[in-house]
DNA sequence: CGAATAAGAGACGCCCTGTCTCTAATGCCG
DNA sequence: CGGCATTAGAGACAGGGCGTCTCTTATTCG
């Protein structure tokens, strides 16, 4: 009889790690982030809670985790349409269809339970913004240092209090509203924001 | 021997009511919203859990409650400096003060929870401001009518995004850059948005 | 006054947290 | 290749809150 044989195989390191983040994935699918449990988790990782427990301090580090094993920066291509308008509204979109993957569920729990979320999360657009800008300025749309960081954030800004507060998918229509009655205007006024 | 006389009084009605509403803030500032449990109410005022379980369904509507019960509405008194520009950030510092007041703590907890608080307590502003808007028309300060709904709510929609995101006090130089940079120079333009 | 109502008090089962324990699988290093 | 340090998997544990239920009795209304 071959008794050395293990009875169970046991995941280490970083494919256990893996399981443990697809399992978070799926329990915050099926039961959403207000109903998820580390030992919900644990459970449909086929581990013990002190596994979760050695590599995360609690549930928001957790499924913080999970969405960043899964979400491609959207810094890491930025849309470049050759236009400026054509250019803030692709960002916008990507923001918004990444929002509808997440669910304001996660987003709204992950900002009541995690303290610090700011930094990573949120300032990302301030750097493709301002990609977005200089190209248009190397094209001659704008005039170089022509607008302001609140107006070079406020696109994001308005899309982004839109789905806090709607918990409803987006739809494009807002999209162009931000962009045309709000950014556009205040970026052509001859007065040129600087600050 | 006195034996009519009941060992010890019951409040009843709206008079419990209060005493629980007043209970829940002092809870609140106390262990704040994500601590705040139904247990700690009902010592704190005295009574039994059935008794709040009675009147709401669960901590965010009895927190809601409470705050309601505190606070006298933006709308009742809009500020009239005369002046378009003093009556927008007169209007956003009390928005600002009553969020500091409340506490991030206690927002983002509710905006998890409860799932339905968009038509009451964010909307108030689109009313305020239309007034606001309709006297600087009134003064011939600006053209009836030639503001659109997004710049209306403007304002007010960047002051929350702020408050949203950065959990502190929101700087009076803020208000001053959403006002001078944003908003006034949006209702200024000469196309005057209409949508 | 008598009946209906509801407060106060406590117990209950359930679930989740976060920690601790133990055994045995795994991978590393000599 | 074999022994050893690591750590996964499994389960128990006390602690605490939830939401419901029960019981007695103060209060109010008709």
């Amino acid at each position: 009889m071959n008794d050395d044989a293990p009875a169970v195989r046991r995941r280490r390191g970083s494919e256990l790690e893996a399981a443990i983040l697809r399992a978070t994935w799926e329990e915050l699918g099926a039961v959403g982030y207000m109903n998820l449990t580390m030992e919900g988790v644990a459970d449909r990782a086929r581990t013990g809670k002190q596994v979760l427990y050695r590599r995360w301090r609690n549930r928001a580090e957790l499924v913080l985790a999970a969405m960043r094993s899964r979400v491609v920066s959207i810094a890491d291509d930025v849309p470049d349409t050759g236009e400026l308008r054509g250019d803030v509204l692709a960002v916008l979109d990507r923001m918004a269809r990444r929002y509808d993957d997440v669910g304001p569920d996660v987003v709204h729990g992950l900002m009541a339970e995690a303290r610090d979320l700011d930094p990573v999360f949120f300032s990302i657009m301030t750097g493709v913004m301002e990609t977005i800008l200089r190209r248009a300025a190397d094209r001659g749309e704008i005039r170089p240092g022509a607008v302001g960081r609140r107006i070079t954030t406020l696109p994001a800004d308005l899309l982004r209090h839109e789905m806090l507060l709607t918990s409803a998918p987006v739809p494009e229509s807002t999209l162009v509203e931000i962009v045309d009655d709000v950014f556009l205007p205040l970026v052509n006024s001859r007065a040129g924001r600087r600050r």
